[in-house]
RNA sequence: GGGCGAUUAGCUCAGUUGGUAGAGCAACGAAUUUACACUUCGAAGGUCAGGGGUUCGAGUCCCUUAUCGCCCACCA
């Protein structure tokens, strides 16, 4: 053994050593697996950064990911696989677009109309850039082993390039369609948003019965209802057998007499109310779905930013908030308010991307069609061959079905499962203006979808741009230069393992799913692991609000990027929410420092082995050496299984309390004692459980062990080093 | 309205196919020119949410109730 560093004498020191080593890493190049030679035949092992948004700084959330993805990518670079963890960042379109308009609106009062489209993308790009910073920073404090030459993003000029080959695709083959249909209208983004993006919240409103010719009407929002003609009961409901399906009868209505026609319709729950209503198709969804069934009129009573057309008569322009209590006065004087049930319990529906409240409304969006059928060519999906006809709900339910994919916890296959079973098409056109734009060009009627824009006068490109999980859903091959045919794609793809929220498994898992199926006729990863939400130690959601909401960065300079690490892995199945309190952090501070200790004590106490040559063990060293095999096996396995979380807390118990407090503390008189066969065998042993123990705690915590490595005078990495097999 | 999860030591949580209840932290009692006070040793602490069932045996499987949490849903 070499003789000790003098840096052991002092306490080990995260905050001088982590910045050093981690520039030691990145300038070795082994983040990127083409820096070495493997033997043909190595195993590969690819995973991606669930690219975070550029909307800011990372959370404790992003930095559980950066810790379990790390610990996975070590793992496999040391078991010798050929390892790429690809990174980048999500352009998050609605989202950064609605921060920095807010910041702007904050501090100039200008709005983005009065900027105009080029100048607020300026403002947009400079804050992406800024942002896209401090999160590599980020990323890199936490130790992140990820290959940063090939780092990208959803917006750069490549994925670009994909996200436009994705949408032609998908148009030439009829999944992508243009249609009139009813969307969730966000009044003050003025944009379209999908149904995963809604967030219901629970709201008490009056409830006003309506006195409709006959008939009492219930609704919660009486200044939609200036253009009610159509009475809708169910075609069984005895109450209401005396009207026939298309009869017409004359009502008293808000603003004067109307001809009303009867529909019977199976929609209606009988229980419910009266069992009657009127519709308004134009911003409801089951009235929309009504009216197209029975080929209903239409008509817009609320315009795009939430004002009362002029169907309202005299509440023409007001904002429908204001305009309520006015409405529910002239329904009053004019005797047709029943009665007002004060407490009734409505969800109204928020945009939780911008926090508009939501209005549907009839617009001409861009689609993907979820059931229309397609030709699968060059499958490699099981059970699905080449040349079939199948749809994208049918391939995504299939891949997870058919045992393809694997759901880390498992239970959320049935969600996924529940999820495609309610899945309507998927609105991809926003109104925003920072994103992919929309490759289709217009003139007159003609229409344009292609990689370019046409040849020719008059041409104008579609104003709106795809939801930013358009480009996301490609993401584990357009890092890799899909749609080209490169080396990149073909090594790695598709991925080992995703890992990512289980919050986002609709927004991004299913449909990377869906692309990844269609495109490729592939999957995009054989794993997912979805991890849980970080809590407060109190269990509480990390929120803006309680105010409790950490920047990675002040626990690493407070405790170390390892501490962080653990505390984040130790006790943390997948599914599971987990609680951080700062006394986990100290914990794992003090473990790291004793692992720094142990090693100046093996280092003191072994200066004179020489670990070439190769002392002959007593029984008790072979007993332990055989305890310590089943160990390495039993941590080995653990982290095959992916159970990160226990390989951790059986590493930090095993040297703790069985290395230091039993093997070391007994060393003592061995190694000071007379019998120097003894002492030359508890070397022996000491020095390859040290070295082997600092290998498998290389994962969780990477930079003490790294740095330890380096003194006990390794001229090489410790990263590339091999995972132990056994002595 | 449907679905899912949780309920185990003061706190945070493990407990894989059923086989005598585990860890970390905290708290408690000791030790001390020690590799490490970011230490060591020791002891304490639990009707495994309640009830029922299957079994030789249940924290684990089944049924049921309660509380908390989450997700989904077009009752106007």
């Amino acid at each position: 053994m070499v003789s000790m560093n003098e840096r052991f004498l002092k306490p080990y020191n995260p905050a001088e050593t982590e910045p050093r080593i981690y520039k030691r890493w990145e300038e070795s190049g082994y983040f990127n697996p083409d820096s070495r030679e493997y033997p043909p035949g190595t195993e590969h092992f690819s995973i991606v950064l669930p690219p975070p948004n550029v909307t800011g700084i990372l959370h404790v959330g992003h930095a559980m990911m950066l810790a379990i993805e790390d610990t996975m990518v070590r793992y496999h670079r040391m078991r010798g696989h050929k390892t790429l963890w690809l990174p980048g960042t999500d352009s998050a379109a609605i989202a950064t677009q609605s921060k920095v308009e807010s910041e702007i609106y904050k501090k100039e009062k200008k709005t983005r109309n009065d900027l105009g489209r080029e100048e607020l993308l300026k403002r947009i790009d400079a804050f992406t850039k800024q942002s896209h910073d401090t999160i590599t920073g980020q990323v890199r404090a936490m130790g992140s082993s990820v290959d940063w030459s090939r780092e990208a993003y959803t917006l750069d000029q490549k994925r670009s390039y994909a996200v436009t080959t994705a949408f032609v695709r998908m148009y030439r083959d009829g999944l992508i369609y243009r249609g009139d249909r009813i969307v969730n209208w966000d009044p003050n983004m003025q944009t379209t948003v999908s149904d995963d993006e809604i967030e219901h919240v629970e709201e008490t409103t009056p409830f006003y019965y309506l006195k409709y010719g006959p008939f009492i009407i219930g609704t919660a929002r009486p200044e939609t209802k200036f253009g009610d003609k159509y009475v809708v009961m169910h075609p069984d409901d005895a109450r209401y057998a005396q009207y026939k399906h298309r009869d017409k009868i004359n009502v008293e209505w808000i603003n004067g007499a109307v001809t009303a026609t009867i529909i019977k319709d199976t929609a209606i729950d009988m229980g419910f109310g009266t069992g009657v209503m009127t519709i308004t198709p134009w911003h409801d969804l089951t009235d929309f779905e009504i009216a197209e069934r029975h080929d209903l009129d239409k008509e817009q009573i609320i315009d795009d930013r939430g004002l009362l057309l002029p169907i309202a008569h005299e509440f023409s322009g007001q904002h429908i908030k204001k305009a309520r209590t006015e409405i529910v006065e002239k329904l009053q004087q004019k005797g047709l308010i029943e009665k007002i049930d004060e407490r009734y319990i409505h969800r109204i529906a928020i945009n939780s991307r911008g926090g508009g409240v939501i209005e549907p409304q009839i617009k001409r969006q861009w689609f993907v069609d979820v059931d229309a059928e397609f030709t699968l060519k060059d499958s490699k999906l099981d059970g699905i061959p080449s040349g079939s006809k199948t749809s994208l709900k049918e391939t995504m339910r299939h891949v997870v079905a058919g045992g393809q994919i694997k759901i880390m916890p498992d239970r959320y296959e049935k969600v996924y499962y529940h999820w495609i079973e309610n899945l309507r098409d998927w609105c991809i056109s926003r109104q925003i203006w920072y994103g992919h734009r929309i490759p289709v060009w217009y003139r007159d009627a003609e229409i344009h979808c292609d990689t370019q824009a046409p040849e020719g006068e008059g041409w104008e490109q579609d104003p709106d741009t795809l939801d930013t999980w358009f480009s996301s859903s490609l993401w584990t091959f357009s890092t890799l230069g899909w749609p080209n045919a490169t080396a990149d794609l073909a090594l790695y793809h598709p991925t080992n393992i995703i890992e990512t929220s289980y919050d986002i498994i609709f927004f991004w898992v299913a449909r990377m799913i869906l692309m990844s199926g269609y495109l490729l006729g592939d999957i995009p990863f054989a794993t997912v692991y979805l991890h849980g939400l970080v809590r407060d130690s109190k269990g509480r959601k990390m929120s803006k609000s309680l105010g409790n909401i950490i920047d990675p960065l002040v626990y690493i300079e407070k405790y170390g990027a390892d501490s962080l690490r653990m505390a984040l892995v130790v006790g943390n199945p997948p599914g599971n929410d987990l609680s951080l309190g700062e006394d986990k952090l100290k914990a794992y501070k003090h473990f790291a420092n004793k692992v720094w200790n142990a090693t100046r004590f093996v280092c003191m106490s072994t200066e004179k082995f020489d670990p070439g040559t190769t002392s002959e063990l007593t029984p008790k060293d072979e007993e332990y050496l055989r305890d310590f095999n089943v160990h390495i096996e039993d941590i080995t396995k653990e982290m095959d299984e992916k159970h990160y979380y226990l390989a951790a807390e059986k590493l930090y118990h095993y040297f703790w309390h069985t290395f230091a407090d039993v093997i070391l503390e007994e060393s003592k008189p061995i190694l000071s004692g007379t019998d120097e066969k003894a002492a030359g065998s508890r070397m022996r042993t000491l020095h390859t459980m040290l070295f082997a123990q600092l290998r498998m705690l290389h994962p969780f915590m990477p930079f003490v062990t790294e740095e330890i490595w380096s003194l006990l005078g390794n001229s090489t990495l410790l990263m590339i080093e091999r995972w132990p097999n056994g002595y």
